[in-house]
DNA sequence: AGTGCGGCCTGTCCGC
DNA sequence: TGCGGACAGGCCGCAC
């Protein structure tokens, strides 16, 4: 669960049921995430309120008076309420026990994920004072990238897929962006006119914002308890159909690795 | 400063 | 059927 679509489909899902609630406890379970879990959340965070939740990026961030929750999904993380008396899986590493009764459960199989503590601005975290902007917001747009292009050799995938350039791009969406802007994943960022990365900014942001609209897209392991994938998969074209037909002029769409990612375009679209 | 790559982790899938 | 190995993925941290 990767993306920013997913991480807001998230936000969205679990803010109106647990802001302004009062924590009672957190279970920890498993520490070994990312970076180490604090174990003493419940001191910390024991009959305070939960003001809100807001994310930056693919990050959560849950503010008490008392300080921050910083919380990544990784690869393969899930937020969700669930009734506390809910057995505790494999998988399932911290819950956050609310007085009204519900709790917020964290699940990360390959723990990629993260969950840190801080008492300053979270937003001068180390991980979070030098992202890019938001993708969605106006900061973001064809000259911004044009600008911070300039002497960037990297393919322009890496430098889209780039969290200090702008956030939220992971592998799935830089694909179906450069495809939907007609640009080659392999030509150097420094090689891309301002007007081809006005069309790459404005690919980025109807993809991102379709995403959300759908609820997120899915990934082969993120199948959801009801065994469907999610809604966004059957709008993407480029992302995983290596070897098949270019929606657009029927040319076999080539696979290649991108900094060991999957990466799949047009030869014939894509330039 | 920018670039490239190793490493973290587990479930799934493939071939033998 | 069982097993090993490749693979998927975000992104930090390091070496150059």
């Amino acid at each position: 669960m990767p993306e920013l679509p997913e991480v807001e489909t998230t936000r969205r899902g679990i803010a109106p049921h647990i802001e302004q609630q009062t924590i009672t406890r957190v279970i920890v379970r498993q520490t070994q995430l990312r970076w180490p879990v604090p174990t003493d959340l419940t001191r910390k965070l024991s009959q305070q309120m939960l003001q809100r939740v807001v994310r930056r990026g693919k990050y959560l961030i849950l503010s008490s008076t008392q300080g921050h929750m910083i919380i990544h999904l990784g690869m393969s993380g899930r937020l969700y309420l669930i009734e506390p008396t809910q057995i505790a899986q494999k998988h399932d590493h911290i819950d956050i026990i609310f007085a009204h009764g519900k709790a917020l459960r964290f699940t990360d199989p390959r723990r990629f994920g993260c969950l840190l503590w801080t008492q300053e601005d979270p937003y001068q975290h180390t991980l979070l004072k030098d992202l890019g902007p938001e993708p969605l917001t106006d900061d973001f747009n064809g000259n911004y990238l044009y600008q911070q292009a300039r002497n960037r050799t990297v393919d322009v995938k890496q430098f889209i897929m780039n969290s200090h350039v702008v956030v939220g791009v992971g592998n799935i969406y830089a694909n179906e962006a450069l495809f939907k802007a007609g640009i080659h994943p392999q030509r150097s960022a420094k090689h891309i006119s301002l007007e081809r990365y006005e069309y790459l900014a404005s690919a980025i942001k109807h993809i991102l914002s379709a995403a959300i609209q759908q609820g997120g897209t899915t990934l082969r392991d993120f199948i959801s308890g009801d065994g469907k994938p999610g809604y966004f998969q059957q709008h993407l074209s480029v992302y995983s159909r290596g070897d098949q037909a270019c929606l657009n002029c029927t040319t076999t769409l080539r696979e290649i690795r991108i900094n060991q990612r999957s990466t799949v375009y047009c030869p014939q679209c894509q330039r």
